[in-house]
DNA sequence: ACTCTGCCAAGAGGA
């Protein structure tokens, strides 16, 4: 009923049961370290740091809760804030970060029934819809902040969709006529943008359309009438207009963030009162004209997000527009505080998903399993309710996981803990809140931010919902460009910290004036005073894409249980016997020619692929021809008729297969954005087909069904089309570096697949260390590796020569990497000007030693060469950007010089470093046009690439023995050695590098080669 | 202890 009241129905739910663990008094220290990473502030955003947590006995049995904290990063002075009446049961501990709404008397502040709010870690923002699915049920809320999963959709939300998007057009153009309506539906329905939606639900445009029409008569006359005689607020004709629509709020103050339907300016008539103005949030529902408590708390949410815009609104509306009744929301100190309370809870759980046990770390308990049969049926969240502890079950949530033996549950436990690790470590370098904590000066110098800026001529609307903006410096405060480049996704906000997150988009444009953007808004009504600052957005995405393959694999469907088998029980994966069965009659030929071109190794792992039933693994060594590996497999298989799905986790990876199968007879349809798509690859990508005319469903499945062979990364599986289309094949590129919750992604829809990588070469990146140590960064390549009968090497390379193969050979695989031919083998780089430059040097330097070392850099038949800079010496430097060796970097610059003048071309040299701090010295170094081709990256950029000529500095060298951890890892040395084609030279100090273990077995082994040189100077003359 | 790529989002209703 609309008039009960919302806090007495929230008042029983879980938050009064949270786990407070109170703290032993031992734990308790008032002087703490605080992070580096946590900002405190004063003012309408403060922050502060909770030093302190105590329980008090207050008046009449109750219980307060008494926090001492301080918005000094020297703890000094600290402040009092007093918890009652309910607050008490915030579940704060030390070392929380707070905001705090009310007042502060005298050093104390009092939060309680009536005044004042605490937000707990007011930096995590909860959208709305969030902390209303928390009312029913906390666990679900928490659950739905992990797996970010869509459950499919229905019509009616399709139709929800499509009928606010009508209703928001016609608010903005300000008419509601039928007329109007209609052809905005027309719009929304032969559009592109819901096309996707309607394959995925198997309804046809004529059906959406039926349900469509049916709300329109009902919107004109609202937007005609809407006077309800019943509303203390009445409202009529000209007594509302339409402010805004869809506006984006992020509020740091609440820690809440969200969308609002409607901003809408109304005029409040009262009998005997003059009129007032307000602008409120107006929320539309197509459905059932419930009232329900989660549709009027989202509405008192609003209007707490709205104090971020503009002056406290008190109250909304919910529309609903089957009906047309227009309920008026009032929200209370006591409905904000109650939904406040609940927001905390969730941020709690959010930010707390872990917890140390006895030195291990385990996931954090959830809120407990509500005991509502109803609720759990319908619930998307049940099997992983389920899942998270398998033990002190429900019978209700029981069902889910009946399927799953225990080393099913104990896989994804693993994994989700590892993933809730990584995840933490995220968040905490997470750039977003830098938004609101960061000025735009201090956030310039991370090259994330362009500050300072103004909106600049007119707001070009170049198609639905994007719209061109041109930003410029203020006058005066012009300075050098930033890190911002074109393509980046960026948020823009004001400087006064009112329109934080007011819009997002993409740069089309920068330079040191300014930058051009496309923003999903028109920013053109702002006023012209505002300053802008435009935020690189690292993304939010968390770990929601593994955690919902994890619960995708503990799935109750076939091809689940299949992967299940495969990859957590280790089955032996199955071959047949005879290549006939699989082969088509009419391919043999065309797969016959096609094999012709491949050496013995790579025809092996055809024909393994082909008999296989279930999975190939390929170990691609380095410069044994993956790519063109893999392109002739698909091409094989294309011949066959089998449907392959294509993917890489990288869009450059995909792309790279893609540019050799194009020459081919291999049609293929490439997903994903054309953004990040290569240019030659644009024509053949979903985006450029679609605008080619795909106006009806039935177009856009004929697109989809087209080709057999689709590809894109592995990120990308929650595109429309895997609703659907299934596939023979599944081939993922560079799967040694891909983690098994993102690697699995595409494999659900796929019969056999196959996995191309080297475990030897780098593995997937993992920041967070205890994830690493726990196994995060194996990939389900390594994992699958066991069954050796599904193992194909390629061993045959087409890169180095074969001094430079024999480092690789003797440190990583035992002698099987072999030289394709002799021209491999026996390849050198040729210096057309090298005996000129030689003769030069011997006159200019100062003795035989250097000239001993500068021969060894330029003698083409001394393919590899270490230069030991022991005596020189060649320390490093490290600063918060990173380590560098600036000696080194003089010395590769002298080196590189000397290569060029020889006569090597630019594009031929590539200098690798472990660090980009070195990276950034050598640049530094590097200048000039006659430099310009010289490609200087880090090691793992440079995996899959190769130069005739490389140059690796090694950059740690330091009296301390101080170790990092880059260059204890064997995989990572092996990429850096065989990027070579022809020269490998090596810089570094090796007294310090033989502390590490891979490095001490390859010194060893160039010293037996006699391949290591010494320097005494950090520059050449 | 310094390696970095992916994701568009908050909400669309239903019992």
């Amino acid at each position: 009923q609309p008039d009960q009241n919302l806090a007495a129905l929230l008042r029983p739910r879980s938050w009064t049961s949270l786990a407070y663990l109170p703290q032993s008094t031992a734990q308790r220290c008032k002087k703490m370290d605080i992070p580096d990473h946590v900002i405190l502030t004063t003012g309408l955003h403060n922050r502060y740091w909770v030093l302190d947590v105590n329980e008090v006995p207050g008046v009449r049995g109750s219980v307060e809760k008494h926090l001492t904290i301080t918005a000094s990063k020297m703890c000094h002075p600290t402040e009092l804030c007093i918890l009652k009446d309910g607050w008490e049961s915030t579940p704060v501990s030390l070392g929380d970060v707070v905001h705090l709404e009310g007042q502060c008397v005298s050093g104390t502040w009092l939060i309680d029934k009536d005044s004042g709010f605490l937000v707990l870690l007011p930096d995590v923002l909860i959208s709305g819809t969030s902390i209303a699915s928390g009312i029913r049920c906390m666990r679900r809320a928490v659950l739905g902040e992990m797996f970010k999963s869509f459950d499919g959709g229905s019509k009616q939300m399709l139709n929800g969709t499509i009928v606010h998007d009508i209703f928001q057009k016609a608010a903005m153009s300000q008419d509601f006529s039928l007329e109007r309506l209609q052809q905005l539906a027309s719009q929304a329905l032969l559009g592109p943008a819901y096309l996707g939606d309607m394959y995925t639900l198997r309804v046809t445009q004529q059906d959406m359309k039926q349900e469509i029409w049916e709300y329109l008569p009902a919107l004109t006359e609202w937007a005609r009438d809407s006077t309800t005689p019943t509303n203390p607020l009445s409202m009529s004709k000209g007594q509302i207009h339409f402010v805004d629509i869809e506006e984006n709020i992020w509020s740091p103050r609440f820690g809440l963030k969200g969308k609002i339907d409607v901003t809408a300016g109304v005029r409040i008539q009262r009998a005997g009162r003059p009129p007032a103005h307000r602008i409120m949030p107006l929320e539309l529902k197509t459905g059932k004209e419930s009232n329900s408590i989660e549709h009027r708390s989202q509405v008192i949410l609003y209007t707490l997000m709205s104090l971020e815009r503009r002056r406290d609104a008190e109250a909304g509306f919910l529309l609903y527009l089957k009906t047309g009744n227009l309920h008026p929301i009032v929200g209370n100190h006591m409905d904000r505080r109650e939904l406040l309370k609940l927001r905390n809870s969730l941020a709690h759980y959010v930010s707390n998903s872990t917890k140390k046990l006895e030195g291990q770390t385990r996931m954090g308990p959830l809120p407990d399993i509500i005991t509502d049969k109803q609720a759990c049926k319908w619930c998307p969240q049940v099997r992983n309710c389920s899942l998270y502890d398998s033990e002190a079950q429900q019978s209700m949530v029981q069902r889910e996981i009946e399927h799953l033996k225990e080393a099913h549950l104990l896989y994804f436990s693993h994994w989700l803990l590892l993933c809730a690790l990584e995840a933490q470590t995220m968040e905490r370098k997470g750039g977003r809140r830098n938004i609101w904590l960061q000025s735009a000066q201090e956030r310039e110098k991370s090259g994330k931010c362009m500050g300072d800026l103004q909106l600049i001529g007119p707001v070009e609307n170049q198609a639905d919902g994007v719209f061109v903006h041109r930003f410029e410096r203020c006058p005066g405060r012009e300075r050098g460009s930033t890190g911002l480049i074109v393509g980046d996704r960026i948020v823009v906000s004001d400087q006064d910290l009112r329109l934080i997150g007011v819009a997002a988009g993409y740069v089309l444009d920068t330079g040191v004036t300014g930058a051009s953007c496309s923003l999903d808004r028109d920013l053109s009504k702002c006023s012209s005073e505002v300053v802008f600052r435009l935020d690189q957005d690292e993304g939010v995405m968390g770990m929601s894409t593994h955690l919902v393959n994890l619960s995708k694999l503990m799935e109750n469907s076939a091809p689940s249980a299949r992967l299940r088998e495969l990859i957590v029980d280790f089955t032996p994966p199955q071959f047949i016997d005879n290549l006939s069965s699989v082969l088509p009659r009419e391919a043999k030929d065309t797969v016959a020619n096609i094999l012709k071109g491949l050496n013995k190794p790579q025809k092996q792992a055809m024909k393994k692929v082909l008999l296989s039933k279930d999975y190939t693994l390929i170990v691609g060594m380095p410069g044994t021809g993956k790519t063109t590996t893999i392109c002739t497999l698909v091409r094989i298989l294309h011949a066959c008729g089998f449907s392959v799905l294509l993917t890489s986790y990288t869009h450059s990876a995909v792309d790279n297969i893609l540019l050799k199968l194009r020459r081919f007879k291999v049609g293929f349809l490439r997903l994903g954005r054309a953004q990040k798509v290569h240019p030659d690859i644009l024509a053949y990508t979903e985006e450029r087909c679609r605008a080619d005319g795909v106006r009806t469903l039935p177009d856009l499945e004929n697109l989809y069904n087209k080709e057999l062979v689709v590809a894109t990364t592995c990120m990308g599986v929650k595109h429309p089309i895997f609703t659907r289309r299934r596939f023979d094949f599944c081939i993922v590129d560079e799967a040694s570096q891909i983690s098994q919750p993102v690697c699995l992604g595409p494999l659900f829809y796929a019969q056999r697949f196959v996995l191309v990588g080297d475990h030897q070469q780098l593995p997937p990146i993992v920041q967070n260390t205890e994830a690493r140590a726990l196994g995060m960064d194996e990939s389900l390549f390594k994992r699958l590796e066991r069954h050796s009968q599904a193992v194909v090497q390629l061993n045959v390379q087409y890169r180095m020569n074969s001094q430079i193969m024999s480092l690789s050979n003797t440190l990583m695989y035992d002698g099987r990497l072999e030289c394709g031919s002799e021209r491999t083998a026996s390849g050198v780089l040729a210096l057309s000007s090298r005996a000129a430059v030689q003769k030069e040097l011997e006159h200019s330097l100062c003795g035989p030693e250097d000239l001993a070392w500068v021969q060894a850099v330029l003698e083409p038949h001394n393919p590899v060469c270490f230069l030991d800079t022991a005596q020189v010496p060649a320390l490093e430097t490290v600063d918060k950007g990173g380590v560098s060796n600036r000696t080194e970097a003089a010395l590769v610059h002298g080196i590189v010089s000397l290569l060029l003048k020889a006569g090597c071309r630019a594009s031929d040299i590539g200098v690798i470093a472990p660090y980009r701090q070195q990276l950034k010295a050598i640049s530094g170094l590097l200048v000039g046009p006659a430099y310009s081709g010289v490609e200087v990256n880090t090691v793992d950029k440079y995996q899959g690439r190769d130069k005739c000529v490389i140059v690796v500095s090694f950059v740690r060298s330091n009296p301390e023995g101080n170790l990092g951890e880059l260059l204890k890892d064997w995989r990572r040395l092996n990429v850096a050695i065989t990027r070579a084609k022809h020269k490998l030279l090596m810089v570094g100090s090796a007294p310090a590098l033989l502390r590490y273990a891979p490095l001490e077995k390859l010194l060893r082994h160039l010293t037996q080669e006699n391949m290591i040189s010494f320097t005494r100077h950090g520059k050449l003359h």
